[in-house]
DNA sequence: GAGGGCTTGATATACTATAACAGTTCATAT
DNA sequence: ATATGAACTGTTATAGTATATCAAGCCCTC
């Protein structure tokens, strides 16, 4: 499987896989995915694209959902916890977890140009873990961010 | 030398080293080191700990330095741009940079107790380089921050 | 059906960052 | 020496991001 989410996909895919596996482990843990939760989830899983909670925000409002900013950071914040979204510190957005259900330090590529984002597998920070550690530093969360360009955008440069 | 600055250490070394680091630098390139944004360097030096735009303005406010926000964030742009401090993008605060003269993408471990911030050495993102390069993506930037417990807190924890 | 915990609604406010324009300074070119 | 222009600073206004707080509703359970 090498087409990876910078490249066209069936992204349809990514979108049932994520939300099931959210049902599930809301299901399996008791934890209210409401609809506000749900609806926001959905919103970022709709592209593989960093939103703002704002224009999270506008999308909510547009259908009734709640027009107060307190409503998206809350969802946000549960969507967080549970490790079904992750915030993107360099643009101070959020992106939908590209693997749902395993506990991990994300990693991401930015494309500065046409705004994906995607998650790399297999969090490649152990370097720098290893590195902290060397110093007696305890890590307990990593946040690592590539921005550049896609494989896509490179070529229409 | 494996005093490093989570370590009690001769911080005046620290400070004087980038100050000679940051001077030369702007000598040679005919970069106008101006007052604020010299005070602005010395202000982020004076700790190794981040601080936020506001605190730098507030103390630059006092000192009858100009007490816009545009004026810090401007001297915040110029000091970054030429290396002497980095943004860390969790904290939206900044640090004086720690290894001046050689450019480089930082990489930082935060203490979470102290709040003490040190650049780790080295850039030790190869891994990440390669698992992007691996999906074809070009990386132009790299933020790295690993959040923790520094060797001093986790003892008095 | 009363209590308690969690979720949502709503208001207000704090914190972070930039746009835009005016005035100054300083180096350079005529 | 004066004009020109680029870069820095001052100032006002505004945009963008995030949280504190309190009131009201829902759901589970005892
Ligand atoms: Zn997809
Ligand atoms: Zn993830
Ligand atoms: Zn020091
Ligand atoms: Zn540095």
């Amino acid at each position: 499987m090498p087409s990876h989410e910078f490249q066209s996909h069936d992204h349809s895919h990514c979108v049932s896989d994520a939300m099931n596996a959210a049902l599930l482990h809301c299901e399996k843990n008791s934890l209210k995915f409401t609809p506000v939760r749900q609806r926001v989830f959905e919103i970022l899983l709709s592209e593989h694209k960093a939103m703002g909670a704002y224009d999270i925000l506008e999308i909510l409002a547009k259908e009734g959902m709640g027009s107060q900013p307190p409503v998206v950071y809350r969802a946000l914040d549960f969507l967080g916890t549970h490790g079904f979204v992750h915030k993107i510190e360099k643009l101070n957005a959020f992106v939908a977890c590209e693997h749902p259900g395993s506990d991990h330090d994300p990693a991401f590529m930015i494309c500065r140009s046409c705004t994906k984002v995607v998650e790399m597998e297999g969090s490649p920070n152990s370097e720098i873990s290893t590195a902290a550690k060397s110093m007696g530093f305890e890590v307990e969360a990593i946040v690592v961010e590539a921005e550049g360009l896609c494989p896509t955008c490179q070529d229409t440069e």
